[in-house]
DNA sequence: TGATTTTCTTAAACCAGCTTAATTTTTATT
DNA sequence: AATAAAAATTAAGCTGGTTTAAGAAAATCA
């Protein structure tokens, strides 16, 4: 089920035992939640590593009016939370909640360490998705600075045509970094 | 002197003997290069692995109009290349220049493999350059969704004034998404 | 040192995308 | 099935930031 999304998703980068990936996946909390349900609190000491199983998470802050703004997508096989934060054990600068019913496995800060120290081979398995998220993420700024939001629009569901049906537009909208209404007027055309 | 520099920086992660530094450091090659050196080009197969030990290099791509659009610099230090590119050895999207005169270390992806499988440790190393380096991107694009243009210079001034010293106003305008114009105007409040 | 090139500034006209506010549609709840 | 709540649409007026163009200052080089 939803450890095995994990392990094969590991089996994928790295070479592992079977017994090796059961001891692993220990390491883990598995669980369920509904749609909205918030895994990470913003101001709050950020703790967890996620790993989406099944649904989709969101990483998201509060603008100064109040209004929620999506940073980042995840959906199956991502990993989420606010790296930068985790990594030094410092407060939460976003929330992670769900965008609908989700499975995701947890991992806490001291586990983490744990099991990279346990398993050195998992550095190798971290450090290709980080790399690649990274590389993403420069991406995604190229694309900021040299796109208009109706490119942003058009470029994005080229992309990524299944985020677009399931995430709520207003959601979409606040990840693109532009209004509702305005993302309403380009998808009239 | 240069090669001091990485050597220094990877033993703030990791232990490694003296011996195993000066092996792993010859897996590099070191170079100085004048300002505005080209070290990578767009389009062609990004190969190499940048580290900064002296100077600044910049990450840029041409846009529709012909202007060169910066999506990241790197100082003494840091990592840069077209990261998603080199992973899976494609055409590169970006351009690596130097900004001024550096001391520039090398890596090409093929040595790069063979280290990180000499020495597993190296991942752990680039596991937590990269992890801290995804979380610094999803600050910044936090940063570019909630800050007006204004904001996002002096902010970056007060985090990087350094930067804002030794960089020419349009790198860093372009950097920042704003025109030189208008930084100017901005500076003279 | 002077000549040339590059970078920075100023100002006015312009527009992509936002704000506001009211209406309609969809989804969730009983 | 009826009601309430949340999400999406539409349209008009407005503004932060761009564009264009020309001049001033600073850096580079012979």
């Amino acid at each position: 089920m939803s450890e095995q999304i994990l392990t094969e998703h590991i089996s994928s980068y790295v070479n592992f035992s079977e017994e090796e990936l059961s001891e692993i996946i220990r390491f883990f909390d598995i669980r369920s939640y509904r749609k909205k349900e918030k895994l990470l609190h913003a101001e709050k000491r950020c703790d967890t590593l996620f790993f989406v199983a099944k649904g989709c998470l969101q990483l998201y802050f509060i603008d100064d009016l109040g209004n929620p703004k999506t940073t980042q997508f995840a959906m199956e096989t991502w990993w989420l939370t606010d790296f930068l934060a985790f990594q030094y054990q410092r407060p939460s600068n976003f929330y992670v909640e769900t965008l609908e019913k989700s499975t995701v496995l947890s991992i806490s800060f001291s586990k983490y360490q744990e099991l990279l120290e346990k398993f050195p081979k998992m550095e190798k398995y971290y450090r290709s998705i980080f790399e690649t998220a990274y590389g993403a993420a420069l991406m995604r700024i190229k694309y900021i600075n040299s796109l208009s939001k109706e490119e942003m629009f058009f470029s994005f569901r080229n992309s990524f045509p299944e985020f677009v049906q399931r995430v709520p537009q207003y959601v979409l909208a606040s990840f693109l970094g532009l209004t509702p209404e305005y993302l309403s007027e380009i998808k009239r055309k």
